[in-house]
DNA sequence: GATTGACTTTGTCCTTAGGGGAAGGTGTAT
DNA sequence: ATACACCTTCCCCTAAGGACAAAGTCAATC
């Protein structure tokens, strides 16, 4: 038998570590001397705790592993080679998401050293008022949670193309996505899915054409936000409201395989001119 | 001004995360109500908020956001510079790293799917015993953070070169490092790195041949604790006990590029017989 | 047998970046 | 005046342990 010190050597595991993992029952001691307390490990737990070594380094909860280890002992192997490979689809994303990143830093790096200020493109995004015609669309209005996003937005459009192929409407443009919520919530967002068609079938609405703020972005999505801010600044400034939610239409069809930078996405805002009310208000906030 | 609700949208950050952000002083709003105590943020802050994301995003903690935007104030861009650099390193580490991490998965996935229990290599580690011959090192000891470890190894072996080349010293042998901390500690190891050579030298000490336990790894270092525990394992088993630290010949030269999974590495535990006393002890605890 | 020093126990507080919810006060429109 | 959306502070919670502190225990030496 081993104490904890001794096993903690072996497994390159603290020995803190070692009481955690007994208090969250993810290996408990072999014997605990019922006097001292003193924790003993025998030298068939190294393996188990190797495991757990290395599933930690696969990026798996204590939570996770702990329910590995249990299908461990029900020989259930497809659920843990489900696990594994799920896991490994993670990772990947999360490379591809760091190649990304690894791209734009390079990108305000070089900026900077040009002197450039990182934010400057901001002021770079151009706002155009147009006016909208109204437009009948096939719509899933559902509420989204940001890490939804990735992976939803393929689906939720793919579903409404398939109704579309299925009933044999006709496709009268690129897909679009409409922002209900009025205040940015991580948990979940108001969302509408939606793609212009000709036919008034069941789940298809009406859009109504307005004055609209529209910018448009060429780049990839996390640059949005961005956008979206320098629309409401820009109405704020130039004494325009907000009068119903905004919404993006996608250009460019993801599906396509270009390169996010590539990306071609409309943001529009549906304005009009403030009330006098308001702008009252306004002034009065402001003095 | 905006209410923290508009303000929250336009951005894109919950109003909980600006609360935060107005407490730890990342972002305070440009006015708060002394009445009420509503807070207003000014379409100006709209920027400086655009940029906490870019940095969060670029997984800056909100601690050195903080000093980041402190040196945007003091229009020190060379610091912020460096900063960027800095972060584009450590991404592409954990870049490489995942990449490592995803070979790793799909070989225990492809195992899985033939029937091989992933850990069942533990068991196909060899253990040896072999009688070594002393040697005369040249030594650098020092406590080690496992943080430390990826670029400690090669500054301080690249030291012990320098001097070797430096005095025109005889190299006799590979790196290696010897460990001596009784327990394994996150916070730092007791590490001693060294290079046989055939001089006495001021920083050069004898380090005495014995009966080893000995096995070879071919592989990244990470599996590195794998093999130590399974000669602690051996050793148990087989009755003898740890006269001395633990060592590590690297063979391979991690500077030579190759890939980590052609590394080799052997590891040897001085050992010998246990005495009558600890048997004793052994046989009294397994009772 | 006594002491020493290394080892172990439990306990409490701390970390990041906020999320959840309660209780109560405000703003604005009707 | 009232309803309702919005805002405030306050407190507790997260994952995976790390950093102490006070007190008890083990094994070896004197």
């Amino acid at each position: 038998m081993l104490s904890i010190g001794e096993f903690s050597k072996i497994c390159g595991v603290s020995t803190k570590t070692l009481r955690y993992y007994d208090e969250i029952g993810l290996i408990n001691p072999d014997e605990i001397n019922a006097e001292s307390g003193y924790r003993y490990y025998s030298i068939e737990q190294l393996k188990r705790m190797l495991y757990i070594n290395r599933l930690k380094s696969y990026h798996f909860s204590l939570e996770e592993i702990k329910t590995m280890l249990e299908l461990e002992e029900d020989q259930s192997e497809e659920m843990l080679c489900s696990a594994l490979n799920h896991k490994r689809n993670e990772i990947q994303e999360k490379l591809k998401a760091f190649e990304y990143l690894v791209k734009q830093l390079s990108h305000d790096i070089s900026n900077l050293e040009k002197g450039v200020p990182i934010m400057s493109y901001l002021d770079d995004i151009e706002v155009q008022l147009v006016e909208t015609k109204p437009m009948n669309i096939l719509y899933k209005r559902l509420i989204m949670s940001s890490d939804d996003y990735a992976s939803g937005y393929g689906n939720h459009f793919s579903e409404l193309y398939e109704k579309i192929a299925k009933e044999k409407l006709s496709l009268l443009g690129q897909p679009m996505t409409i922002y209900h919520s009025p205040e940015f919530n991580p948990a979940g967002n108001d969302t509408e899915f939606a793609i212009p068609i000709a036919e008034s079938v069941k789940r298809a609405r009406d859009l109504p054409g307005s004055l609209c703020a529209k910018s448009v972005l060429k780049g990839a999505y996390p640059e949005l936000t961005s956008v979206y801010a320098n629309l409401m600044k820009w109405i704020e400034n130039e004494g325009y409201e907000l009068i119903s939610p905004p919404y993006e239409i996608y250009v460019t069809d993801p599906n396509q395989a270009n390169a996010p930078e590539d990306y071609v996405t409309e943001v529009y805002f549906p304005v009009k001119k403030n009330d006098k009310a308001k702008i009252r208000r306004f002034l009065c906030k402001q003095q």
